[in-house]
RNA sequence: AGGGCCAUAGCUCAGUUGGUUAGAGCGCUACCUUGACAUGGUAGAGGUCGUAAGUUCGAAUCUUAUUGGCCCUACCA
């Protein structure tokens, strides 16, 4: 290839890498090219990823960005090592968030409520809307260039996840472990549903203690004294008097526990109320008097249960007082409140108050305040299926990464309480419970099949006719069977249709640590239960991404970064390094859009670096391993620096095997990053350019074959996470007939490539050129100026090879006329008398200088140097000095300490000399 | 109240089982437009690892206490 064409390939490659072009060609070849798709690779081995599916409402966000990114990164280097890989996408139907949503929507173009359109009419909106919306989060989740196969998508609604859905309800409800109760559940009354414990937030809310006087039954004034003819109850939600059904004391309480049996009048409703004793008060707080409230409190609930107390329901579903209290009703919760205290400062009754700080229940979707409630509801009891998820883990049978995390699940196994199971919504599977109409049979069962079947079977028992269950079940029962689901389970045909036996258990979970308790445990417990198995090998726990100063994305604050601008400003590559490059064992990932920039800047890195070689590229293949055969004849073939460059390599792809086995991202991140711009663009180019634009073919040849092999390298350890330019850059460097590198091998560390003594002396040479370097710099040499250096040398090897290679040197740092002397030959006659120097552990470097030097800065330098070095020195000494250190410590790390001390009394010595010949 | 996590350079973070002079990115300073790249290059400044005590030949790393921050669970009349 002659100049010219060289000049006309150069300039058809911008400077600066174009990442929209590039993204948006070679997501559609993938796809398009089936590349996704599950095939057999050399390992004869599968791996298979479930994706935690994105509500179908959602926006893409930063941690989805994280979660599917880092997913990617584990399909796309398990495919590359040779696995036969496969990851399921899907989107989940988020019963309340989604009902929300199109309720809204109705109401604000309808003005009616989801009541006026009727259930069956509402679900079909429902389902337009979430067809038109699915194709959003794919669109968003494809900018991501994840690698999902989209033939398996996923919906949580569709008809095989319903199956298996009705499959474990009914096999459970015949097994008793689903029972159907009046208990005390949280209400949210924005969402008017039940919600399940795990989905309250509980949080810091300004209260107050409300100090209330109830009279005693036939007290004859309210002004004597306590336990006389009143008891104070101290709460803080006196509205709830209104429901009171006793009031307890504890049994042992000198002060009142002969008033147990007697009664008490509550005031505003002068409901007549038995004192009761249970062990649940504590004397020491409050006033030793509890008011109890089984319709509205936990604890409550229980000593209601163990004294048979009535249970008094003061709310209606929408949180307002209901008609327990004609004069508050349709109150809302905070109204009432300050209408009784008004009402009881009249009656004389209100002590005082005093606030305090609290905390309340919130509902984790609506945010409002959640209200205890009686209502009859549905449960799982998951007792044993608990129990058997810890066993699992204790044995290893799924692991978890950073380990810590199975404490977080542990405890929320260890003691669990009955799963609420049923939702008062209208989008999500309906329970298939059906009840009989016929008053004279009334009969209950659960079904597998539709609704349209049981309905034409009607009444198993009297063919009366019957009525489902109008509730559905909670989104993570369904998402709960979301490993077997995904899969084709429960339905046989479809199991077989997508390798069920092949891919179950599936081997790595990736997910955030805020669904341990709402997913993983549920899809632990439901997968065992049902298979025996559990769901997936490996939970690999990732970081929750914040702001760059660590505070949680949110909209008041205004710190939220959108993924796409993000991938719009700097590309996705960029983004997934930034991500990868900052996901490890951590909690938290701060994200600074300045990372991303320096990412970005990387990325044009490469991009640069393969601008460099493209021109030479058609000249010659890649360095072929096979063809030398032996260790001798490769030796032979190539140079220190080859050696050096292919050792480092080799070294990097060891690091970036076993981060990634490890699901450390950021090790195996930066380990190649700092290949790349470290060694191979900051030594390893600067040493082949005079060789490229230089006369010797056949060594020109060689070194573009090696530039060859090693790029090729760095683009396959890189695309996991960089998949776009890597991909772009391939297509130039792949020989021909070779497939896309998503489907290339990963490489793997190469003993034949180890040369340590390459390694030792190109660590020497580089510290020599820096040392050079920074002495032309303290004495403000201008880089272009040509200086002569005189080094002096302990070691005959190194010498020899600063000699082979000091044309190199000559380049790299400037360098007009090198004089080379071993150290022993060194003299004041061959010492340059008026010069600067600097030493290190084998090598005083000499800088002649012409003019004036500044002395006083330049010993100062010197003296500096010396001290640290004495320093350093005087430690390793008394260490070696130490019987104690010598006796105990391992031979090889005293063996170091002594080379170490060895080196640092050489360059003690230089130092030395230099500054007493100054 | 119980449990857990964190505290390392101006900022954000690495630092494997205790073992050479504690690392990176960004930021900062000086110099440089050199035939891949100013989204660049070269050189450099800057931490003794929250505090205190202890274990050890040796501690950022282990133990205890303490201060500050975060999270989870339970509950507060």
């Amino acid at each position: 290839m002659n100049t010219q064409t060289q000049t006309q390939i150069q300039s058809e490659l911008p400077k600066t890498y174009n990442p929209k072009d590039v993204e948006s060609k070679w997501y559609p070849k993938w796809k398009n090219g089936k590349y996704f798709k599950a095939k057999k690779g050399k390992l004869n081995k599968t791996f298979s990823i479930i994706m935690p599916p994105p509500n179908v409402t959602g926006k893409l966000h930063m941690g989805h960005a994280l979660d599917n990114t880092l997913q990617d990164v584990l399909i796309r280097y398990k495919r590359m090592k040779g696995f036969e890989t496969l990851w399921i996408p899907g989107v989940d139907h988020a019963g309340i968030a989604t009902q929300a949503v199109v309720e809204k929507k109705i109401w604000d173009e309808q003005k009616k409520s989801k009541h006026q359109i009727g259930r069956k009419e509402f679900l079909k909106t429902i389902w337009e809307w979430k067809d038109a919306h699915q194709g959003l989060i794919i669109e968003q989740l494809e900018k991501l260039g994840i690698s999902a196969d989209w033939d398996y998508f996923v919906f949580t609604m569709d008809p095989i996840p319903n199956e298996a859905v009705r499959k474990v309800f009914v096999k459970w409800y015949q097994e008793g472990l689903i029972f159907q109760t009046d208990y005390i559940i949280n209400w949210d009354p924005t969402i008017q549903s039940a919600i399940s414990d795990a989905e309250v937030e509980h949080k810091e809310v300004k209260g107050a203690f409300h100090y209330i006087k109830y009279l005693l039954k036939d007290a004859t004034s309210a002004a004597a004294d306590v336990a006389v003819d009143h008891l104070i109850i101290a709460t803080t939600r006196p509205e709830t008097l209104l429901g009171d059904t006793a009031v307890a004391v504890n049994p042992d309480d000198e002060r009142f526990k002969h008033l147990i049996g007697k009664k008490i009048i509550i005031p505003i409703v002068n409901r007549e109320v038995p004192i009761i004793g249970d062990n649940h008060v504590d004397i020491t707080l409050g006033t030793g008097c509890l008011k109890v409230t089984p319709g509205h409190d936990f604890n409550d609930f229980e000593i209601g249960k163990r004294h048979n107390l009535p249970i008094v329901n003061i709310l209606n579903k929408d949180g307002t007082i209901n008609d327990v209290a004609l004069d508050y009703q349709g109150l809302n919760v905070i109204a009432a409140r300050a209408k009784i205290i008004k009402e009881l400062e009249e009656q004389g009754l209100y002590i005082k108050k005093e606030d305090c700080i609290h905390q309340v229940g919130h509902g984790q979707r609506s945010s409002s305040i959640v209200e205890p409630m009686v209502s009859k509801q549905w449960f799982v009891n998951v007792k044993k299926m608990a129990q058997e998820s810890i066993n699992a883990v204790n044995e290893n049978e799924m692991r978890f990464f950073p380990k810590n995390w199975e404490n977080t699940f542990f405890s929320w196994l260890r003691e669990p309480k009955d799963w609420c199971i049923s939702r008062q919504l209208w989008w999500g599977h309906q329970i298939p419970v059906f009840y009989c109409e016929n008053e004279n049979c009334n009969h209950i069962w659960a079904s597998v099949d539709d609704l349209e079947k049981v309905q034409s079977d009607g009444c198993p028992k009297c063919k009366g006719k019957i009525h489902q269950d109008p509730d559905v079940l909670d989104t993570w029962f369904s998402s709960g069977l979301w490993a077997l689901s995904t899969l084709g389970w429960p339905n046989e045909k479809a199991m077989k249709e997508k390798s069920f036996d092949k891919f179950f258990p599936t081997s790595t979970l990736v997910t955030g640590f805020d669904i341990i308790f709402f997913w993983v445990a549920r899809m632990m417990m439901m997968t065992l239960n049902n298979t025996g198995q559990v769901p997936f090998r490996h939970t690999y726990i990732h970081a929750i991404v914040n702001d760059k100063h660590g505070r949680k994305m949110s909209k008041s604050l205004g710190n939220g970064i959108d993924p796409l601008e993000l991938i719009e400003q700097y590309g996705t590559d960029a983004m997934r390094f930034t991500i990868t490059a900052g996901s490890g064992y951590n909690r938290y990932l701060n994200l600074d859009p300045a990372q991303t920039e320096g990412y970005r800047n990387f990325i044009n890195k490469l991009w640069n670096a393969f601008r460099f070689i493209h021109p030479f590229l058609k000249e010659e293949r890649a360095l072929d391993l096979e063809l030398h055969s032996n260790n001798h004849d490769l030796n032979n073939f190539l140079t220190h620096h080859d050696r050096w460059i292919l050792s480092a390599l080799n070294s990097v792809a060891d690091i970036c095997n076993k981060a990634i086995d490890e699901y450390r991202f950021d090790d195996a991140s930066l380990a190649i990053y700092s290949f790349v711009y470290d060694k191979f663009c900051s030594w390893y180019i600067e040493l082949s350019k005079p060789i490229l634009y230089g006369a010797d073919v056949e060594e020109k040849r060689k070194r573009i074959s090696i530039l060859k092999y090693i790029f090729r390298k760095i683009l396959a350890l890189l695309h996991p996470m960089v998949p776009f330019i890597t991909e772009e850059l391939w297509e130039n460097l792949k020989e021909e007939g070779e497939d896309l590198l998503i489907v290339q091998e990963y490489p793997e560390s190469n003993k034949k490539l180890d040369f340590i003594s390459d390694q030792n002396n190109m660590n020497k040479f580089i510290e020599i050129i820096c040392s050079i370097r920074n002495l032309r710099q303290s004495v403000n040499v201008k880089p272009k100026d040509e200086v002569d250096i005189h080094i002096f040398i302990d070691n005959p090897e190194l010498k020899n090879y600063l000699l082979q290679n000091a044309s190199s040197l000559s380049d790299l740092a400037k360098v007009k006329a090198l004089n080379c002397n071993l150290l022993s030959q060194k003299s004041t006659q061959n010492t340059p008398a008026k010069s600067i120097s600097l030493a290190t552990s084998d090598c005083e470097i000499y800088l002649p200088l012409s003019g004036l030097i500044d002395i006083e800065e330049y010993v100062g330098r010197l003296k500096k140097d010396l001290q640290k070095t004495e320093v350093e020195f005087g430690k390793l000494k008394m260490k070696l000095e130490n019987k104690n250190f010598s006796e105990n410590a391992p031979s090889e790390v005293v063996a170091e300490v002594k080379d170490k001390a060895q080196e640092l009394e050489k360059k003690l010595n230089s130092l030395r000399s230099m500054i007493a010949n100054l």
